[in-house]
DNA sequence: GTTAGCACTCAAAGCCCTTGAGTGCTAACC
DNA sequence: GGTTAGCACTCAAGGGCTTTGAGTGCTAAC
């Protein structure tokens, strides 16, 4: 059934109220945000059908109402205003990078205390998965005579490391060689599975270097394969800034449940590649999540490699102001992490050719 | 003034009491506590002439006693009975490492969510210091036409990794060259900023490599010299385990105060190279962390490096069991930091001959 | 359909009293 | 002289009671 304007209007307004006060509304204070143009008395019989339709609960009888999470929903689907974050407030990423942050886990730790800072909320911050991105370099370096560094480098310019070892001793300059014959093989491919194995038969031409062979193919296919890839979370203190969590308890177990990365990768893991996906409260699957409301954003690297972003807070939560952090971060995490990629695009096609010739 | 045998006794007993309840102790439960062999006035007599003393402190009349910091002081220097931990104690380490973890950061997150697990306290771990290591291998990976990383591996198996950006492009082949000079240069030597300045008479001989000389020895000067190291904070979650944070205005300051690097680097620093190191609330520099105790020890790695593990908590804090865990925590870091410099040691002593030969 | 008025509800806050853990003091005891 | 029992005193914590006021639902009038 659809609701009336006035019915839509008076359910904006206590949802705006309710979202900047966490108190129950009562329908004086709606009368008055709504200017006078309507009685209080006329307000709470509209409050009184929404009740019963279900977008409103009543704490108790001598209380305001609270918007239910069906509310919310409506809220964020067709109720929100959408404002822009003006300049000024988007600088609040830049104070977070600097020039060293090649790495991408140090960028995903900036990006995370960026959205924290600038939301006030839970922030999570996923890796990007690798998925069809191009080999652009790998480099074994030794640490020990049994033991080494894969350094990946891909071309949209995510670096990883995973260490390897060996069964028995090699040497720096064998590691070198092995690190040439990766190169040729696998620089300037597309990372896939099925890639993987094809080059499995290429590698039983060369002699002596299976095992490390196989183990950093092994390498290459857990990166592009980590689904549940490695993330990071940021602001967790923030939790008891919302009067939601005055509850010492509530806190507790909510903080607790953010250190399990269990729980949070299955809250945040959304397969489908939404621009932006908002889950509220009991929408969750996951039950000790059902307090709160979830919103992730996709972003890209390169066009071809994807990430997620997010943030956890209360059901009560700012979804404007969080989904425009949220566009605005995933535009730049685009470009941090990209930049280096595009940059090299010629280079990598130069390369190319050179080990297919 | 030395204290009397049994006022020292009431005093443990006292401290032990409050350390397990956080509740202000009377003189009944002491009685009780040491078995009834005096009466309780008998000990309100003690209390009172060691509460103007000055080791114990009444919160109201009507009220038990609370160890000063004085106290506590006494306690760790000279009451405090230490146990070792038993076996099965001394496993909870090992379900934190796994075998992939060679890169230092990880064994560090690991190590901090180990000694959190443990004492229930919130832990600090920092990077060891690069101090009088010796190079094992550098390596440049290519990761744009115009920047890299510098991967660095020392003797000690630690590795860290640093981007640098170069002014024009450079090829993956010219930076072979390059990691191959670095290494001729670096390789066995020891780690020290008079060393840096000797060898860059040596750059100016090679032709075309100096800017990238330049920058990787400032790379190696930044790690080496960097005495406010990189750390790690863990199970901040925990501090409302304990009743000191039951105001959730008092968790709200000091999780936030712990969010911030600057505020634990001022009181985790320790330069003496103490094993370890006890600091009872008033006596922290800082004003913030006057109602924490911190407690920081010292742990090597490969006989050179030095890193700092520890513990902020309340002042009634377990002592004993924090020292315990740190105890054992510094060995197994030297241990897995430490395994991969030593199983090399020849290997590394070889390659030394062949580069200065 | 809207509004004013009124009776009703009920959490929150304030107040008072009781309770009980704990103290200090004193006088008796060994 | 140190130790102990006894007793008066203190005071936070908690229970119960009342007041307050924000908010509602209903009804009758506009």
């Amino acid at each position: 059934m659809e609701l009336s304007e006035r019915k839509k209007k008076i359910l904006k307004t206590i949802i705006d109220d309710y979202i900047s006060t966490a108190m129950p509304v009562g329908s004086k204070t709606i009368a008055e945000h709504m200017g006078m143009s309507i009685s209080s008395a006329t307000i709470r019989n509209e409050m009184n059908e929404l009740e019963s339709m279900g977008y409103l609960d009543q704490p108790h009888t001598s209380a305001g109402r609270i918007p239910s999470d069906k509310a919310f929903r409506m809220y964020v689907d067709s109720l929100m205003e959408m404002a822009q974050l003006t300049p000024p407030e988007m600088n609040f990423a830049c104070d977070y990078y600097d020039e060293r942050m090649v790495q991408t886990e140090s960028v995903l730790r900036a990006a995370a205390s960026a959205i924290s800072e600038a939301t006030d909320y839970v922030s999570v911050v996923m890796a990007p998965r690798l998925n069809r991105v191009t080999v652009r370099h790998i480099q074994l370096v030794p640490i020990t005579s049994t033991s080494a560094l894969v350094v990946l480098v891909t071309d949209v310019g995510i670096v990883r490391d995973t260490p390897v070892s060996f069964n028995s001793p090699i040497t720096a300059d064998q590691l070198d060689d092995v690190s040439k014959n990766l190169n040729k093989i696998f620089a300037g491919r597309v990372l896939s599975a099925d890639d993987l194995d094809i080059h499995r038969e290429i590698m039983q031409e060369l002699q002596g270097q299976r095992e490390i062979f196989t183990q950093v193919t092994e390498i290459l296919r857990d990166h592009l394969l980590s689904a549940d890839s490695s993330f990071t979370v940021g602001g967790t203190a923030r939790l008891l800034n919302h009067p939601e969590y005055d509850d010492v308890d509530k806190a507790r177990s909510m903080l607790s449940l953010l250190d399990s990365n269990r729980q949070i990768s299955s809250v945040i893991n959304s397969d489908d590649g939404m621009e932006f996906k908002i889950t509220i409260g009991s929408e969750n699957q996951n039950e000790q999540f059902k307090d709160c409301s979830v919103v992730t954003a996709t972003y890209k690297v390169g066009d071809r490699s994807e990430g997620t972003i997010g943030v956890i807070g209360p059901v009560r939560m700012k979804y404007d102001k969080v989904i425009q952090v949220l566009s605005y971060m995933k535009d730049s995490l685009a470009e941090v992490l990209g930049s280096s990629g595009k940059r090299i695009d010629n280079n990598v096609k130069e390369n190319d050719h050179e080990q297919e010739g």
